[in-house]
Order: structure tokens, then C-alpha cells, then sequence
DNA sequence: TACGTAAATGCAACAGTGTTGCAAAATAAT
DNA sequence: ATTATTTTGCAACACTGTTGCATTTACGTA
């Protein structure tokens, strides 16, 4: 077992559960992207759907993970670099989503690029999905 | 009624129907990005969900409409620009989603950076969506 | 205008997604 | 080891989106 895991969730003040450890696992061993569905089905029968609702969400609150932004209706989650503290996420990072495999890269090295906007509006957050054809994919 | 419906109906060789008009003059009329859900309410018992669902799926195909992505699960649309071409959209401006109202803007004017992604990579396109709060939100 | 063909609609049924309440089980603290 | 708290699994439900098929509507032609 991944050896951040277990500290991982103890300074979340998480208790130390099966469910939590395997999520938690599935994202650090795959660093891309996960779908609820990708975990339901990586994990057999062995959890109930909405325990890993349930999971995910206390995962994106406590700023573990954080949810991809997509045209499609599939929210992903994909870890937080370095924890985000509680309510705060700063995934200022470009999100990549291959239309070929489906796959979906964080790109923590590309950063979002400044965007200007009429004022009146203020700006919390800036979200930059790219899409087209992965490494993998050509 | 709004002079362009029936005229972007025909251009885009699309039969004129009860439906089309009505959910086309809904976008029209105002500026913003509707939901699935906003069609429905708004058209009351008029059409059936099933009838909603396949005009703007067929919307988007004509590219009459677009999608925009969303962290959360709900996808909205909203007119593109000049109506694109069949299956190519250039809707490269950016969207923006208020936090408070849930309002999703279109600001057409806002051109989406450039971004650059390390080699591999294959970009077809960059969607910028900016939340936070909006004019009337303040 | 009437007619025939092609397209669009409405209905029923279904699959997938996500939420809530509550009892049982597992975890953490003493 | 025991108790209190948290988490899980189950059941049920609401919402979202899709498909097949019969009926209705729109369109081109005569």
C-alpha cells in the first residue's frame, strides 16, 4: 500500500477506513483522472455505490481531490497536488481530455493563462479544459 | 415572434416545428445559457421531455447551439455566435458561471489565451470557463 | 388544395446517476 | 474491553438521458 495513504487521511482527520484507503490508492497509483463509474467498476462489488459517493464527496470537501470541469456530463476527480486546504482549491493548472481514449491529464506544469474580464464581474476561479489527441493516442 | 428562428431553421435545412421555434425563440430571447431543466419548466406541459432532449441534441449537431462545461453535472447551452458550421464550433470565447444566481454568461467579446502544452499533445480546443460572481450578483 | 412520403413527436420503458433515511457495522477514544 | 461516534450498506426515491415504435406533423409534388 501506497505509504502517503494512511497520512493522507489523518491530517484530514478522516478515520482510517477500507473504502478510503482503496479510493485513495486507485488515485495515487493512476495519476490521471477517475469517473465515479471507473472506481465502481476497479472496485468490484466490494464497496456499495454510494458509499463511494459518499467518499468522493468527503474527499472534494476536504480538498484531497478535486472535480474536472467537461462539455460531456461525466464529472471526473483527479488528487489535488498538494492538499488543497479545506474549501480552498487552488488547481490553477491546465486540465487535458483526450477525445480519442477518454483519458483525462492534469498538466500541473501548464498554468492557466490570465484572463481579462469585463468589469463588474469578479473572478474566483478560472477553469481551462483542453481537448484533443493525447501522447498516447497518435 | 423573432424574424431569425424560422430563417436560421431553414439555413440549417431543418423542418419547422412547433418545438424548434419555441425552444429557438427561448434562446433568442434570453442571451444567457439554459439547462435541459430550464426548457422544461418554461414550456410547461407543451412538449415532451423526450422532444426537448432531441432538439437540442439536434441544435448542437446544426450548430446552432453549443455546450458549455461545468465542474458540477448540469450541462447548459447557449446560441452560438454566428451559427457554426456543421460539426465545427468555434465558440472560443469564454464562459463564465456566477457562484450565487447560477447565471452561465456567453462573454463573446473575451477571446481565450493561448495556451501552450507540452510536446504530444494535440489541441483541437480550449474551453475557459471562469466562475465566481456576476454583475447583478454584487 | 389534396396527396404521399419523410421526418418529428409522444408515449412507454429502460439504464444510469446521484441523494436521503435508517439500521447495522466498523472505527476511534476512554 | 467498552462505549460513543462515525461510516457503511441497504432500500427507496428523484432526476437525467436514451431507445423503439406507433401516431402525428411538415414538406414537396401533382
Amino acid at each position: 500500500m501506497h505509504p502517503r495513504i494512511v497520512d493522507t487521511l489523518k491530517r484530514n482527520q478522516l478515520s482510517i477506513t477500507d473504502s478510503r484507503k482503496k479510493i485513495l490508492e486507485m488515485f495515487l497509483q493512476r495519476k490521471g483522472a477517475l469517473a465515479h463509474a471507473d472506481i465502481e467498476q476497479q472496485s468490484g462489488e466490494e464497496f456499495d455505490r454510494v458509499t463511494i459517493y459518499r467518499t468522493l464527496q468527503t474527499f472534494v470537501e476536504k480538498g484531497i481531490i478535486h472535480t474536472i470541469p467537461s462539455a460531456d456530463n461525466s464529472v471526473r476527480y483527479a488528487l489535488c497536488k498538494d492538499d488543497c486546504s479545506e474549501g480552498h482549491h487552488h488547481d490553477n493548472h491546465v486540465h487535458f481530455m483526450c477525445d480519442h481514449c477518454g483519458t483525462t491529464y492534469c498538466l500541473d506544469h501548464v498554468t492557466v493563462p490570465p484572463v481579462v474580464l469585463p468589469s463588474g464581474f469578479l473572478v474566483s476561479q478560472v477553469d481551462v479544459v483542453v481537448s484533443g489527441t493525447c501522447l498516447k493516442c497518435q
